[in-house]
DNA sequence: CGTCGCGTTGACAAGGTTCAAATTTGGTGG
DNA sequence: CCACCAAATTTGAACCTTGTCAACGCGACG
């Protein structure tokens, strides 16, 4: 299950880790079980992970139980890289899930040298804090219907506007993203109503957008 | 009403830019009037900016008008770095506000060279996403009263804990911040009726917090 | 074939919004 | 310094969107 493997061995589509890092760090491969904690919020962050496939949920807990999920990972995605000496939140596979994962002081080490290291660090801090930024929009100004219709643009986007979009999150995960609950189900059938969306199938995680643009006009 | 500074002339609290910045880059002093704008969503970022007196906020702003502000910056915050070419979002002063500039290319060249200019540089930025991952639970998760006791609390903490704390900004203002509207007012009403804040004098913009602990045990 | 987890849907409750009115505060000019 | 006007804040009342709770259906899996 732990594959060591190096830089060198670059397949198409890993660019992103080995890139960041530079030459000489050597990254191993994991595979997470559906449900499984990658790390916890509190925990010493040690490793940067990639998703290979499969798709991760990064979140925070009130003490109550109450939960915001800050994004969902999809392969390609790097995450859970930190500054500090904490993790500021948890990190679970959504499904069956593989990651490359690095540890954080190689790949801190190695940038800091690496000419350019410095922009491609920065970069990705700067794309997630935009992403945060575009969701606190959304957390804190936009109605249930225009969060549930941005939350599938989104996601057919970073699919590539496939035919058929994978959800690989229930919808409680998606409530937990959006700041809604049995909503996002209600809101899902009302855009269904409407052919702004259909089901594929028998499943409720597999759907086609007929109309992407009908539906944009209903996120803000 | 434009002051030209050298960072050399350096006072007990202006350290943060000028640290930032290393040496020879030199910065200016600016004022702006209540309400008036320092930059826009979509300009070109020319300045970084740090607060000597007075208060900005930053927003987002929906086509229909409604307004996510991400944050409030008092004296000694530094905003408005961007690593693209267009800020991603607008500042106004909420009151006659002095600032430090300095222009992005001067400040992000130096930090390049600079030796630790990335890990300050990084700081900054992470600084700024806890923030924001902060205030997405808070948006996402929280009730009423748990997002005003917070906004105090924060409040508060970022201006050391006054005897008399002073909010510059006004409740739509807060309103705007929380995902909230006239509800501030009324839970505002609520905390004092619970005696958890007091007005000072005949304004409702200065107030005391008698009681952090059991304002605390408000926010989740 | 039965059980379990997930999703949908309905009925109802509740928290928060909206709109408007009353009140207070702050600013301006005389 | 005072009077007056505009802006901000508070508060009330009705309403509405979303949350809560529960029932039901369906597919997956043992």
């Amino acid at each position: 299950m732990l594959v060591r493997t190096n830089q060198t061995s670059r397949r198409p589509n890993d660019d992103h880790l080995a890139a960041l890092a530079g030459e000489r760090v050597s990254s191993s491969e994991f595979k997470y079980r559906k449900g499984t904690e990658l790390f916890g919020e509190g925990d010493e962050p040690e490793y940067v992970y990639q998703i290979i496939f499969g798709a991760v949920r990064t979140y925070r807990l009130l003490s109550d139980g109450r939960r915001q999920i800050n994004s969902f990972h999809l392969p390609g995605d790097m995450f859970g890289l930190e500054n500090g000496d904490a993790h500021r939140f948890s990190a679970e596979a959504l499904v069956e899930t593989r990651v490359r994962i690095m540890r954080q002081r190689s790949l801190l080490g190695s940038m800091a040298d690496r000419a350019g290291g410095t922009k491609d660090l920065l970069r990705l801090v700067t794309q997630t804090l935009q992403h945060a930024e575009n969701h606190m929009l959304l957390l804190g100004r936009k109605t249930a219907l225009e969060r549930v219709a941005a939350f599938l643009l989104e996601m057919d986007e970073r699919q590539s506007r496939p035919k058929v979009m994978d959800l690989p999150m229930s919808r409680r995960d998606i409530a937990d993203y959006l700041g809604l609950t049995e909503t996002v189900s209600r809101e899902l059938s009302a855009l269904r109503d409407a052919d702004l969306l259909r089901f594929v199938g028998t499943t409720q995680r597999q759907l086609s957008l007929p109309n992407r643009d009908g539906l944009a006009r209903y996120d803000a």
